[in-house]
DNA sequence: CTTGACTCCGTACCTAGGTCCGGGGTGTAT
DNA sequence: ATACACCCCGGACCTAGGTACGGAGTCAAG
């Protein structure tokens, strides 16, 4: 590496956790900036990176999608942006959330219901699971 | 049409309330059976057609994959299956579903939390959420 | 006999979030 | 100086479950 400082690549990756094609995909989604290159075209990162890094891993954690988070991004580099703003998204993805879990629960529910129809004895021929799946 | 009996892909796809490209997506992935053609290779369904599409639907209702309904379908078929061999899916499924209710409401209750720190008022400069993504 | 609706087929496209490939250049330790 | 790890890039590939396209053939009604 020439002595002009900065991480490389796969420094980033290394501590951030992530796949360097990941950083890549990143830069090329516009959700990580794009860094300095180096007198070979290398990438140059400051070490703020491998927190941005975690920054998007952790806000995707908590259900956000990469377009959610790259307007998270936009809204925080621009002082006139509110809090509320924010809390704005984080409270519709907290009822994105819940209404995902409500399917589930519904699904869980209903394939419970079925299951217990059985009782685990005897041949497929007249299967209560199978029938409830086919009928109403 | 000519005078052959059976139903044609436009009116199974309208019982069954599904896209007609969807039986012909079904029928390439060998979920639904190949129906017999007429003379001009038109596909000609049997009435059961029409409930063989509607129980693929409610069983993916309950959270079965394509693949996870193909194998259910398969063991339908055996009359050596038992009817615990069903019975262990509809429970593994079970566990799934369970395991992403857990997965969500973990999810759920951390961006909650994140949540609750902001009042929602002042500029983003500070903002607690922002603030809790980026920190540990 | 013409028109409009229906069907055929293979193939490409879509979302989301990456991952992998291949051919090339670079950095460094021995 | 040579081996080996690292980096560059564009583009293809992956899962899942479809949906869309486009050109050609067919059907039923008027």
């Amino acid at each position: 590496m020439t002595g002009i400082s900065g991480l490389t690549i796969g420094e980033v990756a290394k501590q951030a956790e992530v796949n360097i094609e990941t950083l890549r995909y990143y830069e090329r989604r516009g959700i990580l900036p794009k860094p300095p290159r180096n007198r070979t075209n290398y990438r140059r990162y400051p070490e703020a990176a491998v927190q941005q890094v975690r920054f998007i891993k952790r806000t995707q954690r908590l259900g956000f999608s990469l377009n959610e988070i790259s307007d998270l991004l936009f809204l925080r580099r621009d002082p006139k942006t509110s809090r509320a703003a924010v809390k704005d998204r984080a409270e519709a993805k907290l009822e994105d959330i819940e209404a995902k879990i409500q399917h589930l629960t519904e699904m869980r529910d209903a394939l419970a219901h079925v299951t217990a129809l059985c009782d685990g004895k005897g041949s497929i021929d007249g299967c209560p699971i199978l029938h409830a799946m086919e009928g109403e």
